[in-house]
RNA sequence: GGUGGGGUUCCCGAGUGGUCAAAGGGAACAGACUGUAAAUCUGUCGGCGAUGCCUUCGGAGGUUCAAAUCCUCCCCCCACCA
């Protein structure tokens, strides 16, 4: 069996390592137990988590045991590193229930059915510690001078705002998580984003001094597109894993975008295929990459909103932007549909609107606003008049415009603003 | 605690009594070009059934015909000193 090292370094997991010999032999000793924190700052998780999240799926496969540990403990504290500007305290109530929705979210993408895998919240044991016993056993493992020096603070030390004592103290709560997790489960090994790399190597370090355990780590590099936005940034915020908050549709779309020269490397990332079946995809130009991008967001959306969902976001997809037939050849693990498409629009965003509220007519502006297309009337008006307005596919160029039942085709009315918002109106008679 | 400098529209940042819904940049949105890509060019970018009206420049009062701009009090941030 090939070591779990070489499949994360292939598909661009990693970012820097600690020990490197040591830890391929840790590896290759049997199956091992590795971490990463994920912090309660939210409901849900967003894109930003799928690589840490991939990551443990994939020492999962590989036949290791992944720890996903929750920061019940740490979210009440914050962590500084990387940011330049202090995060704000989420109260108790906020973090707990946090924690119990990512609890919810994690398991959908890692087994953690009989001791396959282990699901933590450091609320367990942070919140139960005492503060001069902490002190005096773990507090003088901590020199200040190192500390002040590490890259996770730097930015807040230079920044106008500081750092605050709470959150200085954070390295040393998630160093202590390690300690706690190794003397627990044995868990030898903390992966996380790069941001986490002055954490975890304190950590090691802790784990280390306190009981002599050898300990190890690894970070993911932080993963920007081409034009250098971090991931899963939109004009509507954060792209969520959750599907109440980003529809399995717009979560689609969102990798349909993708920037032509990040899909190879987003295949590996975030998908299972195998590498020998992406690497030609390195090779494709122009329009061709488009298919790679279908089969990057079927699987993607696959992986987080399951099956069914992927199946509606592409017929969705291909129903309001067409199709083109995705070749037997490129990229055959995935199972995406290979045949002639059949369109389906039931992932289009939808809402109804009643018969009687037509037979009266609504203008064309208010109609843009109430179903999301636009954030104002006077935006919708702006889209109009730019000629960005679209009713069943034709512009709509008429500022005052009243959109009555003549407008129905075969019981809806697709609305459409810009290239590529669309909104289906079912009409019902009410 | 003392002294000084600040808090402006999504973000950065100009603006020190009327010409300010507020320069400039970024982001975003629309159009053209395209491949649901990138780059580029053009336009838009507080709200409102809209040649006008309403709300906004940390908060609350006040001066004035007129306040983001002046005065008073309060809140918050930063720097230096202690």
């Amino acid at each position: 069996m090939s070591n779990v090292i070489d499949v994360l370094e292939e598909r661009g997991f990693i970012d820097n390592k600690t020990h490197d010999q040591e830890l391929r032999e840790h590896i290759n000793n049997g199956p091992v137990t590795c971490y990463i924190g994920f912090d309660p700052t939210a409901s849900s998780l967003h894109i930003g988590s799928l690589v840490p999240i991939m990551a443990l799926a994939h020492m999962q496969r590989n036949g290791h045991r992944p720890i996903a540990l929750v920061g019940g403990g740490t979210g009440l504290v914050g962590d500084p590193s990387g940011k330049t500007e202090m995060r704000k305290i989420l109260t108790i109530e906020d973090v707990n229930h946090n924690a119990e929705a990512l609890k919810k979210q994690l398991s959908r993408f890692i087994d953690f059915g009989a001791d396959k895998a282990l699901l933590v919240n450091n609320a367990d044991w942070l919140t139960r510690i005492e503060y001069i016993p902490f002190l005096r056993d773990y507090g003088r493992h901590f020199s200040v001078n190192r500390m002040i020096k590490a890259e996770s603070y730097r930015m807040r030390l230079e920044s106008e705002e500081g750092l605050s004592f709470i959150e200085f103290n954070y390295m040393l709560l998630q160093a202590y998580d390690f300690l706690e997790l190794y003397r627990r489960y044995e868990c030898r090994i903390q992966m996380g984003g790069s941001d986490q790399w002055g954490n975890i190597v304190a950590g090691i370090d802790l784990v280390r001094k306190a009981d002599q355990g050898a300990a190890f780590g690894l970070t993911f590099p932080l993963i920007t597109t081409s034009s250098g936005a971090k991931m899963g940034k939109t004009a509507a915020g954060a792209v969520w894993l959750d599907a109440e908050r980003t529809s399995p549709y717009d979560f689609y779309q969102y990798w349909i975008n993708t920037d032509d020269k990040d899909v190879a490397r987003f295949l590996a990332l975030y998908t299972f295929l195998p590498m020998a079946e992406i690497h030609p995809v390195y090779q494709l130009e122009g329009a061709d990459l488009n298919l790679a991008k279908t089969i990057l967001a079927f699987e993607t959306t696959q992986i987080v909103h399951g099956q069914t969902a992927a199946l509606e976001a592409y017929k969705a997809a291909t129903s309001v932007f067409g199709a083109r037939k995705i070749p037997a050849s490129l990229l055959p693990a995935s199972t995406i549909p290979r045949g002639d498409s059949v369109a389906g629009d039931l992932g289009v965003p939808s809402s109804d609107i009643a018969v009687s509220e037509l037979s009266v007519g609504i203008p064309l502006f208010k109609l843009f606003h109430k179903v999301g297309l636009a954030n104002s009337g006077g935006a919708a008006r702006r889209l109009i008049s730019q000629g960005g307005a679209y009713i069943n596919g034709s512009r709509i160029e008429t500022m005052d415009y009243t959109v009555t039942a003549d407008d129905i085709d075969d019981g809806t009315i697709m609305l459409r603003s810009g290239k590529k918002k669309y909104h289906k109106l079912v009409v019902n008679d009410r």
